[in-house]
DNA sequence: GCAAACGACGGAAACCCTTTCCGATAGAAT
DNA sequence: ATTCTATCGGAAAGGGTTTCCGTCGTTTGC
């Protein structure tokens, strides 16, 4: 009942004088890493510390480590309107290995990333992890690559998750070869007349997708023109727009396959919007949670992002190997309603 | 060119030496606030952190300060399988006003919480808020109160956001008006034999959305018979399970009001699963964006979660008045597709 | 025109809180 | 009695911010 908790917080040299130790076996008793404190002073100190409410001072520990626990999540893009896998796969992850997770997220335009790196940095958190994707024209990348290079020379982890190419330890998933197996999919199940609803130019993910399946139908026998690929933002309400583009065209298409699950989605919804009567398919990349609640259901690349998250912590807390590593997750297509079978 | 960057940061020292003044200008120059620094020592200092990619060592900031910049959020029940709207809409918030934002997610068990709120606490942030539901029977919330009090005491400022009563400034919005206007939008389209799909029986939010449904309905001269409201987890997948059992009964139900909307879209696609959806009629809470791709369109009552955050930030921003502040956000109904008026 | 007062600015040092290194002490084992 | 061992405390980082004080140049008053 000690009330002198008016107006700082606790500090562990509070704990240690209630407890009467000095403050440095305080601080072993309390987070027991250390070598051994007389049992009797170690409850004498977490007795201390409870009656006075006391909560170490995170920033403290981190200045005196040199270095702050736990996982930090640099999004790209956040928030969007869906629920972001990877976010809530890093999130699962580190919440299953008790581990302090951390997002601090950047604005879509390249200089934001940069700048959120070094913000990033200056929390000097023992696993940073970068997500969202790059893209080929960008000129930051030389200014991020050293702000991460210089993170990591100071002893620090970096993990990017999504982008291959880069000189750190990487996860990616097969875009180039899902977009492949998507289009062999597709012409078996009949399509002949396809387009691919895209996202900017340069993204790598929307670019290693969309490659994959001109690949995939080139190796089918069916030559995509370039008009059929369309190129717009990366997001829902774009593809909505786009799909719209498409079709005043009138062209004829009898599938779109959009370059992941909320561009689908603006698809599915663009078309039973607009009731066009023409039957086009939809697929989808990315097999996001929202595709099980609407109708058709989607077909589209399976993606295992626990798998993702999983790989990209396992490398992160693994010792760091002399050159750069990266592990691919391969996705597999699923079929579903949006795209039946053509009775030609 | 000074490559001397090898296996330490850059410190707020060496960008001093390099700039050939103290530590103290170099500080001053490099947050401007305190006093006026020769405009050309100023350039120098900050060239001087430039060439040497200096990052200002936030934990040490945060000691030296007593307190770390930005908003903090504690999201409980995080993550699940859709965008939380509510952190969408602080996270988008705080990037408006460029305060840095830190997420700190619990688990769902109230003790969980609990423990958030101290790691929070260690942060020392300005602004701590926490979102998620809390449930009447928690014998934890006087531990939470204590926790959060104290923090405040200790200078920090504290917003909820969803739970009235406890005493500290609140951003609620109007669950029980919620769904009163939604039993009475429901029967005004001829809707008479209801059903409600809410959630754990002790938490607030859907025992208030339940109950101001049960009262539209009341007043509207109808009584909901107990065996009516089902109640279970509060998530899609709970509520897709619920309808099943509800729908085995095979007592007469029209329409079914699910206290959320991710548990109105596990009923929706259960419907859909199992039969003709047009059948029974669905209505949700919230608006969540994933709404915008279903068929039927859902009906749901309507909330800015913009207008949350942003009265959350602005309570949490402005100084604190003597006593806890509430503000209300209030929503309206929107009738979609899955309530088509009853041709009776 | 000169002295006094004043304002702007720079630097030294204290301080924030915790961890860790290292030396000290007491008791146990030999 | 001497050498270990286990535990503890003092003090030095660790990287900043901020207070306090001194200096220096400029303005004001006479």
């Amino acid at each position: 009942m000690n009330d002198l908790a008016t107006s700082r917080p606790a500090r562990l040299a509070d704990v240690a004088r209630l407890a009467g130790v000095s403050a440095a076996t305080a601080s072993r008793a309390l987070n027991g890493s250390d070598r051994g404190v007389r049992e009797a002073n170690r409850v004498r100190v977490l007795e201390a510390a409870k009656t006075l409410g006391y909560t170490a001072n995170i920033a403290a520990q981190a200045v005196a480590r040199g270095r702050s626990r736990g996982v930090t999540l640099l999004a790209k893009g956040m928030p969007d309107d869906y629920a972001n896998p990877i976010t809530a796969g890093v999130l699962a992850a580190t919440q299953r290995r008790g581990l302090p997770f951390t997002l601090i997220s950047a604005g879509t335009d390249p200089v934001d990333l940069v700048d959120a790196v070094n913000l990033a940095r200056g929390h000097r958190p023992e696993i940073l992890m970068i997500t969202g994707g790059r893209t080929t024209d960008d000129v930051t990348i030389p200014a991020l690559v050293e702000a991460l290079q210089r993170y990591e020379a100071e002893g620090g982890r970096v993990v990017l998750v999504t982008q291959e190419g880069l000189p750190f330890d990487t996860v990616a998933y097969a875009n180039r070869k899902g977009g492949y197996d998507m289009a062999t999919a597709l012409v078996g199940l009949g399509y002949r007349d396809l387009a691919v609803i895209s996202g900017l130019r340069h993204g790598l993910t929307q670019r290693d997708r969309t490659e994959g399946f001109v690949a995939g139908l080139a190796d089918a026998g069916i030559e995509l023109p370039a008009d059929r690929i369309l190129i717009g933002d990366f997001n829902r309400d774009a593809a909505y727009a786009m799909t719209g583009d498409l079709l005043r065209r009138n062209v004829a298409v009898d599938a779109i396959f959009a370059v992941n699950d909320s561009m689908a989605l603006g698809v599915l919804t663009f078309l039973r919007d607009t009731g066009d009567p023409r039957r086009v398919a939809v697929a989808g990349f990315d097999d996001i949670k929202a595709l099980r609640d609407v109708t058709p259901s989607l077909t589209t690349v399976h993606l295992s992002w626990e798998q993702v998250a999983e790989e990209a912590l396992t490398l992160a807390t693994s010792p760091r190997g002399d050159r750069p590593r990266t592990r691919v997750v391969e996705g597999h297509v699923i079929v579903r309603e949006s795209t039946p079978p053509v009775s030609s």
